[in-house]
DNA sequence: TGACAATATGAAAAAATTTTCATATACTGC
DNA sequence: GCAGTATATGAAAATTTTTTCATATTGTCA
């Protein structure tokens, strides 16, 4: 295969390329996007920015499966995106970490146009 | 169904926290999320943000087959992350909008910890 | 125009994810 | 301890997504 034009203008390096992509730790950033990308874990996610939540109240504003929203909230903890709390047999979650939250607004903004 | 505790306490509105959700367009946004989710396309966007590139070349970087790559460029073109040009007979991409760099920055942010 | 390089695309195969169903666990108040 | 509420979980079923394979399209240059 005969180099290609951009290549050659820009003197780009391949390998310098791919280890700029293993510091940008793609593979965890990809796995961020990958569970908000789904629409019940972001409709969750949403409704947690507004205000933290227990199970109950989640599953009643969202309409769906307790088991459903049950195994969505446990994808969201194990990434880290929500933390949970206990208030009597309630346990109550909320978004564990502000960058989400930035997250969101950006998303939003691109989504907007 | 009993009203769990942190509603009584937060005199939450399950019909307002549902047309919240409907304004922050959850459902574009999980879009978004869900095209950025994946490993591949994922590269392909943090290799495009430090430089514009030709079909050829991310091939060439990521190592994979020319086929899967048109496929994911594809669908980082139907969602308008990334856009196209033309150079001679090489169609050469580049990030669509500034607001997907933040994204990655942010992103990487809440990866790192 | 013909040959080749570069990229795109449709459809099938392979893999992963989401949803449901049944059931388990844990905690509260009596 | 018992009954009931709240939540979690394993595994199967359903669905979606990713990858591959074969082939098509488009543009360049001799």
């Amino acid at each position: 295969m005969k180099e290609c034009e951009v290549i050659k203008v820009q003197r780009f390096n391949a390998e310098e390329a791919k280890s700029a992509l293993i510091e940008n730790k793609v593979e965890a950033m990809g796995k961020l996007f990958k569970v908000l990308g789904d629409k019940n874990r972001l409709a969750i996610v949403c409704l947690l920015k507004e205000s933290d939540m227990c199970v109950h109240e989640i599953i009643k504003v969202l309409g769906k499966e307790q088991s459903l929203i049950s195994h969505q909230l446990k994808i969201l903890r194990d990434s880290k995106i929500v933390k949970t709390s206990k208030r009597k047999n309630e346990t109550v979650y909320s978004l564990d970490d502000e960058h989400i939250g930035i997250l969101l607004k950006i998303a939003n903004e691109h989504v907007k146009e």
